[in-house]
DNA sequence: GGGCTAGTCTAGCGGCGCTAGAAGTTCTAG
DNA sequence: CTAGAACTTCTAGCGCCGCTAGACTAGCCC
């Protein structure tokens, strides 16, 4: 029965370990060309197999690809704003986390863009993705201090901004200046 | 000369009518079935013509026709935010205006993707778009009442939340409050 | 050994954006 | 009046896309 197990566990650290490849394949070949470039024959071309295997992992097709990469931009944004609220709080944990956010935009603009580009239906057909997407606003909420509406706003304005300096719609020099202004009308009455 | 000056004419008004006649069916296929669905093809035969007849109006492509489609948004979204603002002063002009603007990325999200989701090397390809661009944020600073960066965290909040509220990400039933507060954060000091 | 299952590939479908070059039509010039 | 230039439009095709049916192998169980 051991070696039975092994030879199950085996197939699937193999096959989990495959998933994983073309995500992250996904993931690189966006970023350096955008999700335009990603396509299905590239990406089981990378991995080594042909499109049928990739369908075998991800029945969605590209759309299913995306999300997964999604979901890691989900955990890797919400624990970016947490850690961006170390050691400050009020205004200062305000801007903090808007600086943090807006790095995480412009640094990784396709995973940002497989994140909210994306109907969320799609996030949601994966299982447990819920929780991944409840956790950045959370981290938000906990720097703004206010109830869900006010989270919301705050969201926004993070979310726009980020969308319309990544497209070169505001003006780059006066980045600095908007985040602080973010901290002016967003921080939590003392 | 007359008579040469008239079929001249003639091909002018023919050709340009044409030209809005892709664009009007492109807005229409968009908004209906999405972009995805407005393929060179069918915006050709929908037309009476072929696909290098097309090509013939916008070199550049189902990009181009986008970009048209856009162009007109701009005007329409800057219009809007403008006649929203008569009779309203102080934040009684930012709700207005917030208002406007989100109910017009949410009645028209085709459109307004065209506007924003393409990069905007696109728009400023074509002739004469820079004023159309300009329009629309200058109705904006004119609620706020502010410099170029409020007006910029202004209209960040107000994309952030149309684009957001388009991706069910915020909750529906919380619109009007959203909008209230955007009035309270965003109002000029009296 | 012989059948069964799993894994993989080949080959193909219909559709996409886009374009070269043929064919037809109208205008112009001699 | 006619020959050719210029314009307009179409046919047909390229290479790519997402996606899938069905053939082929290789290893396992009886």
């Amino acid at each position: 029965m051991t070696r039975v197990d092994g030879k199950h566990e085996d197939r699937r650290a193999r096959l989990a370990e495959r998933r994983q490849q073309i995500v992250d394949q996904a993931r690189a070949t966006a970023e350096a060309e955008g999700w335009a470039a990603v396509t299905t024959r590239r990406l089981a071309d990378a991995i080594g197999y042909t499109q049928p295997v990739l369908y075998g992992h991800f029945p969605g097709g590209k759309t299913e690809v995306m999300s997964a990469v999604a979901l890691q931009g989900f955990a890797e944004l919400a624990s970016s704003c947490r850690a961006a609220t170390d050691g400050h709080g009020g205004r200062g944990a305000v801007e903090a986390v808007a600086r943090a956010y807006l790095d995480f935009a412009a640094h990784h603009p396709a995973l940002y863009e497989a994140m909210f580009r994306l109907p969320i239906e799609a996030h949601f057909a994966v299982e447990g993705n819920e929780a991944e997407l409840r956790a950045g606003f959370d981290a938000l909420a906990v720097a703004v201090h206010g109830d869900g509406t006010t989270t919301e706003l705050f969201w926004s304005v993070l979310h726009g901004l980020g969308e319309l300096e990544r497209s070169g719609r505001l003006r780059p020099e006066h980045r600095a200046e908007r985040i602080s202004e973010v901290g002016a009308r967003f921080a939590p009455a003392p």
